[in-house]
DNA sequence: CATGAATGAGCTTTCATTCAT
DNA sequence: TATGAATGAAAGCTCATTCAT
């Protein structure tokens, strides 16, 4: 159900995919939505917290690292595999229907974490340069990884091209950003 | 009217924002709304138009250039200069909407100038990185433009950030990317 | 205006056919409109007015004549007229648009004439039969010169079958029904 | 829901006649017409099915028919039954509404079936007066039984009277069209 | 004579949600 | 577990009509 769900609210966005959409997809009715989701805002929270799940274990692992260079490079590689795998079409329908989720607000798991990830990505530094660079990572990732641009430049690896920019984004200016994967 | 439509679209989503609200926002009727705009999504057409023009300004100059590092970042610059005017809510509005614009889809008169846009900045090379970079120069004109991130980190000159790191994306690496403004 | 209006009510049907069409098929406003008529009804009404006027002329020679057969097939050949003419898309309007005249009720200058009308043409008999073949003797005018059915059998002169069945419906049976036209 | 949305169509016209209206003389809401009809039209079209299956019983025996005058009367006392019975206001209500059927066009499951039936009544003749007394005749059988005319000759037996008028239309002329039932 | 701007009422339709079975 | 039937609320939109200019 989620998945389907996802897949839908990812192609046409979360409001304009209606719950009988969903139901017609499952070949259930929509009253066999509602015995397992309360309501509609339910079904995009399950599948938060399933994301939310992987961001801990990547957060986990990151507070035990000493923070260099290479740690924050390493956790892009991490979030790089998250981004190319099966949360790739949840990130990018999260950065995609920002309004269908600020009704969530607080509790939207997601927040605080991203929150945490990007200030470890930041080096901790209150620099708003190397804040916004860490945003972008994560951008470049999901860009990177969007099918929609595939079409483009077909054959490309397009994986590495993004986690190629991400690191570029996250280290010292002026050198090399180390090899990807 | 477009107006006070934006802020209501940009504040609450497209879909979550009625044209009741609107109305009640103007002290008009909702009838006074369809005289004149035929459709709720002509009410963002007329908003893109406008944006559409202003592109356009930036995309003649930009074609009178040869495509020098200078020229592109003169190009940011003058990209960023939107960003942080008028035009800020309503291209952060189109980052945030996605699904509403995919309904668009060839009447809107972003697609084709964004596609030039990004071809110019990424030097016409087909490198899936310049491209990338590209992409990823605009996001941070809007990201770094974005009042949402400014409580964070109060005081800060958020546009000249914004500015900056958008200047290294299509700057060549390893080099100074040359002050803001 | 009265002939526009009525070429589009024809077409489309009364209710599906708004002020704004009509407006904008003459290129005017719909303000304009209302300088010419108070309402929508209004302009059926005055179309309705020039039939009425008609049927006057018809119903004032009848009244003078003494109720013979050849007066009444006379009758049908003044009506075939009208049928044929500048009137017929109105008949046929009125036809096939009876819940919007039902509306009109009372005020329809229309209903006592075809009362009077058909009372003469059934010979001023009680007999149902001859009320009904009276009606339908209408009907007839009315249908075979419905340019709809034109195209199914191309060539036909339709205006004169119409008259030849309708002039049948009044006259005595078992005899001819006299030469049309 | 079907009979009642028939008895308003009929009654007020389809165009005049809301969901509204239908959903409370139903005390239900708008909603839960929705439920069974997907569209206001699809409530006509369920209406007309009915019909045309009324009529495939008809036609169906007509076919297996030599076409006689005996079959053609037949015919009209069998489309007789339908008239006086629980179609005739669907019927009528086609005849008095067609521009609202006129959206219908092809989807109308009645035209083919009006037309085939028309072909037999007028004897497969291509004589333009028959086709249009085939027409005629189904005509006479609803105004006949239109309970709008009955007021002005109470008492009468309206349905025998539109039947013999109908068999008299389908029947050679100069001859008795035999007795009714 | 005619228009531009607006309104109030109403329409068809859709949606998330509920609940007895 | 699931469904069929229904609901309340609201949406986008259209219409006939008005009126100051």
């Amino acid at each position: 159900m989620q998945q389907v769900a996802l897949d839908l609210f990812a192609e046409q966005g979360y409001e304009k995919t209606s719950l009988r959409e969903i139901a017609e997809k499952l070949d259930v009715t929509k009253a066999a939505l509602y015995y397992h989701f309360r309501t509609k805002e339910d079904i995009i929270a399950s599948l938060l917290d399933d994301l939310a799940g992987s961001f801990d274990e990547v957060l986990a692992w990151a507070r035990e690292q000493d923070n260099h260079v290479a740690t924050r490079q390493e956790l892009i590689r991490r979030l790089a595999k998250l981004a190319e795998g099966q949360f790739g079409p949840l990130m990018r329908f999260m950065q995609e229907n920002q309004p269908a989720l600020k009704s969530f607000q607080d509790r939207n798991p997601l927040s605080s974490r991203m929150t945490e990830l990007f200030t470890i990505i930041a080096a901790d530094e209150k620099d708003p340069h190397a804040q916004l660079r860490a945003r972008l990572a994560l951008v470049a990732l999901l860009l990177g990884n969007n099918p929609v641009y595939h079409a483009e430049t077909p054959g490309a690896a397009h994986a590495d091209v993004a986690l190629e920019v991400a690191l570029e984004l996250v280290s010292p200016r002026g050198r090399s950003a180390g090899k990807a994967t």
